[in-house]
DNA sequence: TTTAGCACTCTATTTTTGTCAGTGCTAATA
DNA sequence: TATTAGCACTGACAAAAATAGAGTGCTAAA
């Protein structure tokens, strides 16, 4: 591609992103100084390679996904952050109370505000946690609540129903030999190895060994398999994108981002990486719709993940120099 | 009013429910067995007396708030269910492994998938829970998770970053010392008793009792203002009601869904009472173009409010009848 | 290689027109 | 006195027609 097209296509999608509306020649004249022929003649030949589009025959181009991804992999500046925007992340990252993870989140939900995308930020599937300390705790003659806690930091509760006579000293000892027995084992193990290693030795030593085996089996694979390591900000905020303005867009929409596991797919989408990654329309498996732009980080050892979804349109120079940002300031909690 | 005018009230506001169409006079002369002329003339003595609005001039007619209320509260006779849904609760109920309150919530799930409606699950907030444990667990040398227990079960953790060289036997001296002392004290005053109680005494013992104390004190004050026993779904679904499909009530609705503060709102709003209350447009309190149906509970010590928002035209009778069956089920399973 | 010019295309908006469901009122009727 | 038939009128809604405007492709000249 010849460096004006370049400079075409870069100015027609910044254009689009800013205007929503299809870019016509002319409005491109004054900024290649030449008519606006021209720039038609080199717009048929862009369209021709597959990097815009026309809604219909006589209608100004907007970029193809070919062209958005052409553009962000070949064309965009990443912005640098505005002074208000980097005051508002900064005060949050200053804070040395906060937890990084919690910082992330904020900062998360402080950008959706900003931008009127939504936000998401995901943490690990805890696969890779290890049991650090279940706790057994008495409510009262029928109930108890388990505690797991991992090596990670994580915490997971569950209350159980006791049958009458159960013996809360039987219940203890099981804790505290699964505690000196399964501490270290990954928390997706620990399951097996309660079936493997401690069903046997209560078996013998424990009368309702069932009951409370059943207790312990409950609070690890409730472990396993919860959610609350989501959190989605600015679900709303979308809407005010012109390109979702319209009924059914925004029905599909919000069904899915109110679908846990939809909202799970942008942590799996395919290639690892822990750059800034841009999946645009079809290539996002969430929705054809929409650009998802992600980052990966490793924080005290657990994977998390942060993204942001918007239309194809969306303002990748902005979002991008924000994730930038976002991506320093974690660098620089991290080395301290 | 008399007899005839409240059939009348009841089968348009019953026939609005089903079309969503203004209620013209015709199409009520079979069941009242008389012309359309009289059916005008009473409607237009209702329309008098409030209870019944028209959009134009020419129009049929819909019921007013006034006119729903008056509905609700002396023609509506709740409907029994039937058995598809009737089984698809009772699955649910008849499951014992499963505690009371995720049963509840398991079932407002259902019913918003059943109805199209947005179901709410709001646990108490938890003012009136009394700390029955406190465990710090070292993660690594230089972070512990704070995990605080109430008697009513509910279980809240949080991550510290230690200074350097904070010695871990003091943090463990100090959670002894607080479980020693504190147990039992409501949860929302532990703050206070820590302040005057224990800091008096560590910071005599303990070293470095400024960041131990903030450990605890922040552990409790989080504890206090979380979020975390609100459940909303189906907050999606409610976009299939036809008075909801235009851009600007989506995003009204949208907004308000996905803001705890409003959501909390239905729960304080005026009047205790436990039977099921119906709060019809600007009674909400959360939106005039909504009806919201509410029941409160108290399980195992807690309040809990159950809630279901949808459009002033909800299904009143259905509704109703959903929720005093589950209702039934949960003094069923209380009686236990 | 660039550009002016022109015919053409399609959208979007406004205007016009017709249809229809429903009303209120009056006068006749049971 | 309550009911009803009849009629003129209203406003929403939908389809059709008219109009304006932005933009294109192509051709021929610079």
């Amino acid at each position: 591609m010849e460096e004006r097209q370049k400079n075409l296509l870069k100015a027609i999608v910044e254009t689009y992103i800013k205007t929503v509306k299809p870019v016509g020649s002319k409005a491109l004249c004054a900024k290649f100084k030449c008519s606006s022929a021209t720039i038609r003649n080199e717009m048929a030949h862009l369209e021709e390679l597959g990097y815009l589009e026309k809604n219909h025959i006589s209608s100004g181009r907007i970029p193809s996904e070919k062209g958005y991804k052409y553009y962000v992999e070949n064309l965009m500046e990443p912005e640098k952050l505005n002074g208000k925007d980097m005051l508002k992340l900064q005060t949050i990252f200053a804070n040395n109370e906060l937890q990084l993870s919690d910082a992330i989140t904020q900062c998360m939900e402080i950008i959706s505000e900003m931008t009127n995308y939504t936000s998401v930020v995901l943490g690990s599937s805890s696969g890779d946690n290890m049991l650090l300390q279940i706790n057994v705790i008495p409510l009262n003659a029928s109930q108890v609540v388990a505690v797991v806690c991992t090596d990670k930091g994580h915490v997971e509760n569950k209350t159980f129903n006791l049958k009458e006579g159960t013996d809360l000293s039987e219940l203890a000892k099981v804790s505290e030999l699964v505690n000196k027995r399964l501490v270290g084992t990954p928390i997706n193990e620990v399951s097996e190895r309660l079936e493997l290693e401690i069903k046997p030795i209560i078996q013998k030593q424990i009368k309702q060994y069932e009951t409370i085996y059943h207790i312990f089996y409950d609070a690890f694979s409730d472990f396993v398999n919860n959610n609350s390591n989501i959190h989605v900000s600015g679900r709303a905020k979308i809407f005010e994108q012109p390109e979702y303005n319209n009924v059914d867009e925004m029905k599909r929409l919000a069904n899915k981002l109110e679908d846990m596991a939809f909202i799970k797919k942008i942590e799996h989408s395919s290639d690892p990486g822990d750059e800034v990654k841009i999946y645009i329309g079809e290539e996002t498996e969430f929705d054809p719709n929409v650009t998802i732009i992600r980052k990966k980080y490793t924080i005290d050892g657990e994977e998390k993940t942060i993204a942001i979804i918007g239309p194809k349109r969306m303002d990748y120079q902005r979002i991008v120099g924000l994730l930038n940002y976002v991506d320093a300031e974690i660098d620089n909690r991290k080395g301290e």
